[in-house]
DNA sequence: CCTTATGATCGTAAATTTACGATTATAATT
DNA sequence: AATTATAATCGTAAATTTACGATCATAAGG
């Protein structure tokens, strides 16, 4: 995205806008649906669920590795995805987090 | 981000990505805070607190409306945002939901 | 009416994203 | 060893994002 001012945030802003930006595509929303459900750790059924080419699911599950979301593991020539237990629910947490500091003003705002 | 396939996912999946997105990058999650904050809707004062020019903040603005979760209105020459209680409530629960989503899986996978 | 302040929008450059086909690497099979 | 299947990577096109200065629109104040 063009020169991204990364050092000007703070840490926790940086890490929440990482885990948000791994969300940022249904693709990957439905790659995680995929995981969460058939909780035995598929692989490359996920490109046969998907309707996209197998380059391009590749290419979401680094996005989805490189924020540490998942994690694959080499069985045999497949490959073996699941979601990474603790950064998940490390995710859950900031973002669950953010989202609870939200408490209504009254009368005098918008 | 060249060419989404939007329309090959499902509702639910692009929804949360969306919020998703608009939680990507730290400058917005910045400005939420400060929204979180100052529960009596600041308007330009954002600009102060960021290190970010006027016209980038309230590009970020935008997308943060667009995505619904903020709403500002016009308050003589200022315009005053804050979050919009319902889409915010939203949001939090459908990212709630997802990640309660998860059980970890037993010792048969990585 | 003119000036000033506030904030949106325009135009632009540079980096990034998404998607795909083609290629490569590796392991299993024959 | 040759073939096959799986999945990563490369290369590329097109769209989008981020950031900024400059400009525009509007409202308040003089």
């Amino acid at each position: 995205m063009g020169v991204s001012k990364t050092e000007a945030f703070t840490q926790a802003d940086v890490i929440i806008a990482k885990y948000a930006k791994a969300l940022a595509h249904p693709a990957r929303i439905a790659i995680l649906r995929i995981l969460l459900e058939r909780r035995s750790c598929i692989c490359g059924d996920i490109v046969e669920e998907l309707p996209l080419s197998q380059s391009t699911v590749s290419q979401h599950l680094k996005e989805l590795k490189e924020a540490g979301l998942i994690k694959g593991d080499v069985e045999g020539k497949k490959v073996c995805y699941c979601i990474d237990e603790k950064v998940w629910k490390e995710a859950q947490q900031l973002l669950q987090v953010l989202f609870a500091d939200y408490t209504p003003c009254g009368t005098s705002c918008c």
